[in-house]
DNA sequence: ATACCATGAACAG
DNA sequence: TGTTCCTGGTATC
């Protein structure tokens, strides 16, 4: 039996590996190395990065950590930060920020292909090649590949940081009025809005897709041309469906009910009602897909009008 | 060995 | 709008 730690600590064991990609293919792995390893999903959405933030704080909180940058692009930044005692981590949007002593912050933001491999059975292995930072104390150790932004900032510079955003639906002091104003006062299709996270911060192009399909709303549809109650939706829709990802750790839009699997695992294809698919997993329509916002956009044009 | 693709975003023009 | 940067899994030769 292959036995693997959940980064929200649930112990999983499968049989062997045919079971993994219906668990999490990005989740779990180490089957084969026998060690417990924890990866974040590749091309991680604001529900990945709070879970991230949280993690790096149970972890590593209120610890002298070992900071280092095996790969050599970030060994100045790890030999300012290492050994010393970490206070603080949050998260905000898809940005992760770790506070350290003297207003020192690590600013990480995980972009495309980042990625954070976990290890935690005490005997962490020699990081590989792209491991631009690692993070470790005792046996747990956390290894921060590809990130689009790995630097050490200060608290001014985070605050420039959250000014340039929009709220986030996942913190608890987000005004999601000021995100519906803005939708309402631009010309700019929703679809594209959704994505700009100095408008809304944390949603991705799975949840895009997925929340204006839960909408009913078009891709296309101009901000301006949509209703308080639609733009209400779109930002209650938003909180609840981070949330949701935020617990579970990946994102699945369906409502199990519907689909017929309340009691059964939900596959990764079957998690979406159209993200990623060739037809409307509630009409059976076909989807369309096209680019929107340098990114592909799935909808359903029977669903959203 | 190589190509291609992806849940991101800054920057040039 | 197009280009660039970051990585690695899968498909194709």
């Amino acid at each position: 039996p292959i036995t693997t730690l959940c980064q929200d600590s649930r112990l999983v064991v499968m049989k062997d590996r045919s079971e993994v990609s219906e668990i999490s293919q990005s989740y779990l792995l180490g089957w084969a190395s026998g060690r417990s390893v924890v990866e974040t999903p590749p091309m991680p959405e604001g529900h990945t990065i709070h879970r991230l933030a949280k993690a790096l704080q149970n972890s590593f909180g209120a610890k002298a950590v070992a900071v280092s940058s095996p790969q050599g692009r970030f060994s100045e930044g790890a030999a300012r930060l290492d050994g010393r005692v970490l206070k603080r981590v949050e998260a905000y949007g898809k940005h992760v920020f770790a506070h350290w002593p003297d207003g020192d912050v690590l600013h990480v933001h995980l972009g495309l292909f980042g990625k954070v491999r976990w290890h935690r059975d005490g005997s962490p292995p020699l990081p590989g090649p792209n491991v631009r930072v690692r993070f470790a104390v005792d046996g747990t150790a956390a290894d921060i590949s590809g990130p689009t932004v790995c630097a050490v900032d200060t608290e001014a510079g985070r605050d420039a940081i959250l000014a340039r955003l929009g709220p986030d639906p996942l913190r608890a002091d987000a005004v999601g009025a000021v995100a519906q104003h803005r939708w309402q006062s631009s010309r700019a299709p929703i679809g594209r809005l959704l994505l700009d996270q100095s408008v809304v911060c944390g949603i991705g192009n799975v949840y895009r897709a997925e929340v204006l399909f839960l909408a009913g709303v078009h891709p296309e549809r101009t901000g301006q041309t949509l209703s308080d109650r639609e733009v209400t939706f779109l930002w209650e829709e938003s909180v609840r469906q981070l949330r949701l990802g935020v617990r579970s750790g990946r994102i699945v839009t369906v409502d199990p009910v519907e689909v017929g699997k309340a009691r059964s695992r939900i596959t990764r294809e079957e998690s979406t009602y159209v993200y990623g698919r060739d037809t409307c997993r509630r009409c059976g329509s076909v989807v369309r897909r096209w680019d929107l916002g340098a990114r592909h956009i799935f909808a359903c044009e029977t669903c959203q009008t």
